[in-house]
Formats: structure tokens, C-alpha cells, sequence
RNA sequence: GGUCCCGUAGUUCAAUGGAUAGAAUAGAAGUUUCCUAAACUUUUGAUACAGGUUCGAUUCCCGUCGGGACUACCA
């Protein structure tokens, strides 16, 4: 169906041309809602013929709304402020469009077609160390409703999890849980095994830093006492002064990043010159660094990766719990995905395609051995693809699961659903493959997302400030049930009734709250403060389609009565039918932006509109049979459009709240 | 230091280069013998600062100030 729009800017083209015998594309033309002082459906904007016309803003308009007037019946009459042509269409207009719109079950939603384009959308993406937070339900919301919003605009979307379940944050909950675990089990404790795994994770972090402070307090006095007799050894004050003695967090991000310790750096060097006691020191010093718990952990990933059969099966156990606890809050939710993979069958992949670019010359082989990308003509840096030891990095195996997934399913759109602090990632990834001669890396898109903070600033894990999903997802239901129980719905109601009505009105005060912002921003959420259930909420919509569904029982009838086409309408009803129409427009928008916003928005004025009109006509009381019909008529096909449009957003519509 | 992102009512969010910058919430004042008052109505209140481009700038460009991210042979 044409929208008034499109209908209507045709016709401007075709009175530029016989005003002003100018073309234009039809396209270019460019409305906008109308001022509501003024009366006007549609405004069109006449600045940009006024050069053609060669004549004044007023004039133009007003020779271009006559013109239009003439040709197209369907306009009812039409004022002239200043630059804008404020058309008005008649009520006949807006009618037949409605009875247009009642005969389109799918209204709104494009059928999924034989050669629709294929798009795959990667989100969730979570760490199997620790169980999900606020950050992460900001990105599987985000994901799973710009899933549904491509579906609903033909597109045949491929949902897909890329599980981090390696790597040396992985051993970390293994090694605490290994030597302070004492067995504890999901069973035996009664604790969600994501967050049994989670707590190990805390515990680890814990001991880790006691063991650097002491490491680090360590190294001070060796090298206090070097310098007190007056004969420093320079090789090892040099070391330390490389190891960032002045700086804790230095010494700390080198002794994680090295191998100090563990290779030649056994204190050896150091012999000379110094007095026993003090070399026992030394060595000493080595010694607490190669038995601290990193060094244990690091041990621990060399061991997964050499198919250790001990750490394998520790591995899949704890992995098993955590993905136990994954899909609970999964389901509750209510996301899912088509496939998911798991980073420890992929993070090998890649290395054909840096072997293959460089044998074509696009990669180069540094002296030390390691494999680099140069960048630096697209505006990045040189990065490295291959260790000098032959391993892999992060990126490597990106470029391989693209390359993968694209011979799997030849997508013409992928999207990652990652949070703006990779931004570099993903522009230095799809800049790669591009340079590798892989075209088909133009249909890479990264949804780059905000940061959810919260009043006192980041998340930190470490710091214990982060909002664990489980916890949040229950407030939200505990509060949606306390308030449904104030008002009274909840009175006649099975405790199943009332647990599936506190989870449907909390998760939408949820989901709502983060999905109406715009995905690029950053946005603030206040866990102490319970979320809104008035004004721009989920439950406000919600609530409006309880409102209909209400009414449509009450009529008692079977089905949605036919609307009378000599019918007189009221002009919030004219309004509620200038939104149903846009409708379309706001799902193609909402795709092209990859923006549940969009839609936020526009189920929200349709909900706000709807409210107005209830309180302004009466549906079932109205005595004309015509227009009671009418607008029943009316209130079904918003309710039905706000189910869609909530559908999108992973929303559930209650029948009654 | 370098690169990138962001500064809109007290607060949380809107606004394809277009008219007097919209909502919500908080504050003030109303609406219930009437289809669900989680609603509706009225009202107070904002584009960080300084330039430029334009018929027109919250939007584009430059600078200042303020906030954040990235800057690994981690993922």
C-alpha cells in the first residue's frame, strides 16, 4: 500500500514539472508532520522549488498547492505559512485508506520471499566465566529484537551465540574452583551453575591481586636493600625498573603479559655481585612468581590446549553449568538463536587465510616471525594476525569465523551486535578481509552499541558494581506482581495466571526501558530506582491493548464488523488512522537504522494516540451502529498493530493487566 | 600524546538541515454515577561555550571547555 506520502510526491513532481517544466525525482521530495498550530496532514516543504519557480516562498507554495489541488481529488484544501504547503486530505481520504488497511491481515509485516537476502546476526556473545549482567541483556534485547525487526521487513535472518568458552579468564574459575571448589557442585549448593562458576571467577580475582601486591612488595625490598649497600646490580635494577617498579599497575600489566619467570628469567643473570643472602632473595622472588595462581592458570590454558584430559573434563564440566545457568536466563529472556558456536572449535580457523594473504603479498612476515596486517592506508594500524610463536590472536579467528560462516551461508548482511569499545575491532576486521579480497566483507556491520552505566558511573566487575541479569529480571517481576496486586487484577487470578502476568509486565518494563533508546547512545539505568510502569513504559503500552482486548469481549461478537465507507469520523480517529498508516514506514525505518527505538517510538504515540481517542469516543456505548462498528473496528486493528510492533521489540501483550 | 564517540528541561529519553526544539518523570492544578484512572486534561521548565557554512543549524564544519571509549603478539 502507498503511503500519503508517496502518493503525493509523485504528484509534486508532476507540478514542478508543468509549473516551473523543471524534472525532478520524486524521491527527493521532502515532507514533514505538520506544525500543530496549523491545519495540515502533510506538510511539503517548497523551499528547494523555490529557485526554479523563481519566485517567493509564498507564491510557490501557494501556485504548487493549487496545481496539486487540481490533479489530486483526495486533497481537501490546503494553507500557505511562510515556505510550507500545509495539505490537508480529506476524511474520505483517511477512511478508505483505513478500509484498505483492515483487509491486510500481514499489514505492517513483509511476506519472507524465495530470494530474500540472508542476514545473519551475531549477538550475546557471552564469557562461560561469569553469569550475564546488565551489559549483557542490553545486547542479546538489542540482538533479538533487530532479529525480528529484519524479519518483519523480509528478510530471512540467521540468529547466531559465539560462546567465549576458552582462554586464560575460562581457567581462572577452573583454577580457583580447583584448589578452594572443595567439589561444590549447582546440586550441592542450590547455586545457579553460571553463578557458582561466577563466584570462583570472584575468588580468583581476589587472590590474584594479594598475590601481585605481595610480589610487588617483594621486588621494593629486594631492590631497597640493593641499593642500601651501595653496589646496585645494575642488570637487575634495570629489570625492575622495566617491570615498573614505580608503578604498580605497570609492574602488574607486565608480569600478566610476560613470561617472566617461567623462561629464562630464572635469576641466574644476577649472580654476580651479590651478596648469597640476597640472591636467595632473587630467586626466591622468581620462585613465589612461578608458583603464584596466574602462572598456575597459565599452566592450565597450555594444558587445555595440549588436549589435557584432566583439565578437558573439568572444563566441560564447569562449562556445563554455566551454560545450564545460560539457558534459564535465556528463556527468561525470551531470546534464542539459529546456531551457536563455541569459540574452542573456532579460534583456530584463520590461519589458511593469513597463509593464503601471504603468499598474495597482502600480509607481511615481521623479522621476528609474526604475522602483521598494515592498515595505515585506511586510517588504522599495522595489526598483528599471527604470533611470532605461529598462534593466533582475537582477530585471526574473526577473520576465519567470517570467512566460514560466509561459505556456510553466503549472507549479503552480517551484523555483530558488540558494544562501541570494539569499534576499532570491527573496523580493522572488515578493513582486513576487504584487503584480503574478500568483497563480500561490504555486507559486515557492526552494531555498535552504548555502554550502560549505572549513577556511580561503569560496571566493574571487579568491583563488585555490576547488576546481575537474574537479579534485575526478578525485581522487575516482584515489582510488576506487587503493583498488579495493589490494583486488584491479580484478585481472581491462579498463581500461574499471576506469575506469567508478573513476568509479561516486568520484562516489558525492562525491555522497553532499554530498547526506546537509540542503540548508539550510551544510556544511564538507575537499578535502585524500580523502572517506570507510567508515561513512555512497556506497561503503558501494554496496558493500552489490555484496554482493547477488554472492550472487543465485551462486544461479544465473533468477527471484526465491516466498516461503513459513508462512515463521519472524528478527528482523533483520523489521527489514530494517520498512524496505523505509518506504521509500514516506521518498521522500514527501524530496519534501515538496525533501531528498535524506532518502533519504542512508534508504539508508543500509537498507544498514547489510542488513549486519547478512547477518552474522547465511546466505542461500545456509541448508539449510531455505524460508528460504533467503525470504531471498533478501528480499536482491534490497533491493538493488533501494537502486538506486532511489540512482537518486534520481544515484547508479550497480556489480555488483561 | 594519538584516534574515535558524546554534551538537549531538575532527571531519563526524542527531533531525515526546516515553522514557536517534542515526550516521560519529578513539581503545580484538574478529570471517575461512563467501554480497565497502569488513563486523560491544563501548567512551570532545556540545545555546554564561541565562531563559520546556509534562505534556514540541536543536526554540517572549526575552536574552547566537560564526559567517555580505544590505543596488546587479551578476548
Amino acid at each position: 500500500m502507498q503511503s500519503p506520502e508517496n502518493i503525493i510526491s509523485f504528484h509534486v513532481a508532476k507540478a514542478v514539472e508543468t509549473l516551473f517544466n523543471q524534472k525532478i525525482d520524486p524521491a527527493t521530495v521532502t515532507f514533514q508532520r505538520t506544525n500543530p498550530q496549523f491545519e495540515g496532514d502533510i506538510t511539503l516543504v517548497v523551499f528547494p522549488y523555490v529557485k526554479l519557480a523563481g519566485k517567493g516562498p509564498e507564491q510557490t507554495a501557494q501556485l504548487l498547492g493549487e496545481e496539486l489541488q487540481k490533479n489530486y481529488s483526495a486533497i481537501a484544501r490546503f494553507n500557505v505559512v511562510k515556505g510550507f504547503l500545509n495539505i490537508v486530505l480529506g476524511d474520505q481520504f483517511w477512511l478508505d485508506g483505513f478500509i484498505e488497511i483492515c483487509k491486510d491481515e500481514s499489514f505492517g509485516i513483509k511476506k519472507l520471499t524465495e530470494n530474500a537476502p540472508l542476514v545473519m546476526v551475531e549477538y550475546s556473545s557471552p564469557n562461560t566465566n561469569k553469569p550475564l549482567h546488565l551489559g549483557h541483556i542490553r545486547n542479546n534485547l538489542l540482538g533479538y529484537s533487530v532479529a525480528q525487526i529484519l524479519k518483519s521487513n523480509g528478510n530471512n535472518v540467521k540468529k547466531v551465540n559465539l560462546v567465549n568458552d576458552r582462554g586464560i579468564h575460562i581457567c581462572k574459575s577452573m583454577l580457583a574452583w580447583q584448589k578452594f571448589g572443595n567439589g561444590e557442585t549447582p546440586e550441592s549448593s542450590g547455586m545457579k551453575g553460571d553463578h557458582l562458576v561466577g563466584k570462583y571467577y570472584v575468588i580468583y580475582n581476589v587472590k590474584e591481586s594479594e598475590e601481585i601486591e605481595s610480589i610487588y612488595k617483594h621486588l621494593v625490598d629486594i631492590s631497597n636493600e640493593l641499593n642500601s649497600i651501595g653496589k646496585p646490580n645494575e642488570t637487575f635494577n634495570s629489570i625492575v625498573k622495566d617491570y615498573g617498579i614505580t608503578d604498580k599497575e605497570a609492574f602488574k600489566n607486565r608480569l600478566l603479559t610476560t613470561e617472566l619467570g617461567s623462561r629464562k628469567d630464572d635469576g641466574t643473570y644476577y649472580l654476580q655481585s651479590m651478596p648469597p643472602e640476597l640472591f636467595q632473595k632473587v630467586l626466591d622472588w622468581f620462585q613465589s612468581i612461578r608458583n603464584s595462581c596466574f602462572a598456575q592458570t597459565k599452566e592450565m590454558l597450555r594444558k587445555w590446549e595440549a588436549n589435557d584430559p584432566e583439565v578437558k573434563a573439568l572444563w566441560n564440566k564447569m562449562n556445563g553449568w554455566v551454560y545450564d545457568g545460560f539457558a534459564i536466563t535465556y528463556k527468561k529472556l525470551g531470546v534464542d538463536f539459529d546456531k551457536t558456536y563455541y569459540e574452542s572449535q573456532t579460534y583456530l580457523l584463520g590461519k589458511t587465510i593469513v597463509e593464503e594473504g601471504l603468499k598474495k603479498g597482502v600480509l607481511q612476515k615481521r623479522p621476528d616471525g609474526a604475522v602483521i596486517i598494515d592498515n595505515t592506508d585506511s586510517g588504522l594500524d599495522v595489526k598483528v594476525l599471527l604470533r611470532s610463536d605461529g598462534t593466533s590472536v582475537y582477530m585471526t579467528q574473526d577473520l576465519g569465523t567470517a570467512e566460514d560462516r560466509y561459505r556456510e551461508f553466503h549472507f549479503s548482511k552480517h551484523i555483530y551486535v558488540v558494544g562501541n569499545e570494539q569499534d576499532y575491532h570491527f573496523k580493522t576486521l572488515k578493513v582486513s578481509l576487504k584487503k584480503l579480497g574478500n568483497d563480500w566483507a561490504d555486507g559486515l556491520y557492526h552494531l555498535s552499541y552504548g555502554m550502560v552505566e549505572l549513577p556511580e558511573g561503569k560496571m566493574k566487575s571487579r568491583e563488585g558494581t555490576v547488576v546481575d541479569a537474574d537479579d534485575l529480571i526478578d525485581a522487575m517481576e516482584q515489582d510488576a506482581l506487587e503493583l498488579a496486586n495493589e490494583k486488584g487484577m491479580t484478585n481472581e487470578m491462579s498463581e500461574e495466571e499471576k506469575k506469567d502476568l508478573a513476568h509479561k509486565v516486568g520484562m516489558a518494563a525492562l525491555k522497553y526501558f532499554i530498547l526506546k533508546v537509540d542503540p548508539k547512545k550510551k544510556m544511564l539505568f538507575d537499578p535502585k530506582e524500580s523502572i517506570d510502569l507510567h508515561g513512555n513504559t512497556g506497561p503503558f503500552v501494554q496496558y493500552t491493548y489490555a484496554r482493547i482486548r477488554s472492550i472487543w469481549r465485551k462486544s461479544e461478537l465473533k468477527a471484526v464488523p465491516v466498516v461503513d465507507p459513508s462512515v463521519a469520523i472524528h478527528p482523533k480517529e483520523k489521527e489514530l488512522i494517520k498512524h496505523l498508516y505509518s506504521f509500514p514506514t516506521a518498521v522500514d525505518a527501524a530496519a534501515k537504522e538496525l533501531s528498535p527505538a524506532v518502533i519504542a517510538n512508534y508504539v508508543y504515540d500509537l498507544a498514547k494516540t489510542f488513549n486519547q481517542f478512547y477518552d474522547a469516543c465511546p466505542v461500545l456505548k456509541e448508539e449510531n451502529e455505524t460508528l460504533k462498528n467503525f470504531r471498533l473496528a478501528l480499536s482491534v486493528k490497533v491493538a493488533k498493530t501494537i502486538k506486532k510492533a511489540m512482537n518486534m521489540l520481544g515484547i508479550d501483550v497480556p489480555e488483561r493487566m
